[in-house]
DNA sequence: CGAGCACTTGATCGCTTTCAATAGCTGTGG
DNA sequence: CCACAGCTATTGAAAGCGATCAAGTGCTCG
């Protein structure tokens, strides 16, 4: 992690600068951004937000992964969102966070206070506009995995959430989609069970038979290869190839 | 259904007026949106829009229930989201449809033709921040039916499930959100399941277990009655009473 | 009166969970 | 250097919950 680096950091060198919700914007418009933002850190398992929390900043994650997790009260624990770089955390217009973020892996956020910010949207459509963008997108994904969550099998699931993280390595990676991925798991067992609606053990068990039949390859218990995309994606069930390749 | 009267109303008098994408509207924006608006009708069990289909319009549900459907390949159904009146369809700056939309009781939409409402939203603050306050309430809903579906037992299902329309249903009635509860299932058994991720039998057997144990009393196949809605909100599994009662 | 539909109820099956033991890895301290 | 703690992950055996298969009820409508 370059934290001391990025402290300084203009918007205009910011990797995420396209993709955020500031990638709209002009150089005014990030001028003042640039005023009103600083960077934190977090590391790997640190809480970033609790829920009910009365939020102070908003910001977009720069680099490493957060997820998103509700829980309930005996502990029972689902997992919302998977929060990667560029994606948006808070709410503006309103005072408490209603999920728990937590860095899943190391995170360097930029983040805005929240009052500052708002002021700023009120006067930037370019920025609302980015940001209604952005929602929708999260809205789109949300409902995807209602469907993973709600009717497709333990050994689907786990084909889904490979299938995902192989297509969103790939538009980071340069080379990007081919049939054949080789990635890392940014999640723990218990982590993937979380956001799958699953046990730990039946992830594993499942991850091992997708290894016992060819499907995946692993290398140590996080590294990742997939010889055919094809067929992972017709274990997790989706139609066709779901667009991962041309 | 009125929708004679409907498709020459005013805006003025529209009864989402106050809740709906145009909420924030002053007289000259409605005046622009009365331009173009015009009125659909659909009875129930009627599609609205199919997965896939070119958009031509977006909208706003006036009366009626609609649901947000994803199917898979083999015929497995997850409901993704339910539209109530003042729920907004369509998604401006996309062209297909991701979604079924179909009217699940008899329903009256708002539409406008897609070109003008995006050229509209475009010069026009207060549609865009209005429909960008909606979205977020959608992400949440569809954050907390995440939890619903990946974590909770069928009973608890039911019971949040049931919780969710008795509080819309509070919303709507003059009176609101008492500890007593009547009202009208507006979903068959197997949209309930479709919506659970549960199958139809289990939907039916959850039901008659709640009304033995007294948590919810039975009219009908479709009038419910909760003589305790402290109880019902405990069977969800939710904290306390989801600030269901003041 | 019979067809069609929504719903209920029963019996059985099987997938995922639960409980439990073990393996592999990393870091710490004797 | 090895022992041991602590953590993540794997694997096995058994239990339980919801799905599946199947029959039957009650209602509406032609």
């Amino acid at each position: 992690m370059n934290a001391p680096a990025l402290s300084q950091a203009r918007c205009g060198d910011c990797p995420i600068r396209h993709r955020a919700v500031c990638a709209r914007c002009n150089a005014d418009e990030l001028e003042e951004l640039d005023g009103i933002k600083y960077y934190r850190t977090y590391e790997a398992g640190q809480p970033i937000i609790w829920s009910g929390d009365v939020m102070n900043f908003v910001g977009s994650v720069v680099s490493g992964i957060a997820s998103l997790t509700q829980t309930m009260e005996d502990g029972r624990t689902q997992m919302v969102g998977l929060l990667l770089p560029s994606d948006f955390v808070g709410r503006p217009g309103r005072e408490g966070a209603a999920y728990d973020v937590a860095a899943t892996t190391d995170v360097v956020m930029c983040c805005f206070r929240k009052k500052p910010f708002e002021e700023l949207m009120e006067r930037t459509p370019h920025i609302a506009h980015r940001l209604l963008e952005m929602t929708l997108d999260e809205l789109d994904a949300a409902r995807e995995w209602m469907l993973v969550l709600g009717r497709k099998t333990a050994r689907e699931k786990i084909a889904s959430l490979l299938a995902i993280i192989a297509r969103r390595d790939a538009t980071l990676t340069p080379g990007g989609a081919t049939n054949r991925m080789v990635f890392d798991l940014p999640l723990t067992r218990e982590a993937m069970a979380d956001y799958l609606g699953l046990t730990l053990e039946t992830v594993s068990r499942q991850i091992s038979a997708l290894k016992k039949d060819g499907i995946i390859e692993l290398e140590g218990k996080r590294h990742v290869t997939v010889p055919d995309m094809r067929r992972l994606m017709e274990e997790a069930g989706d139609d066709s190839d779901g667009g991962f390749l041309g």
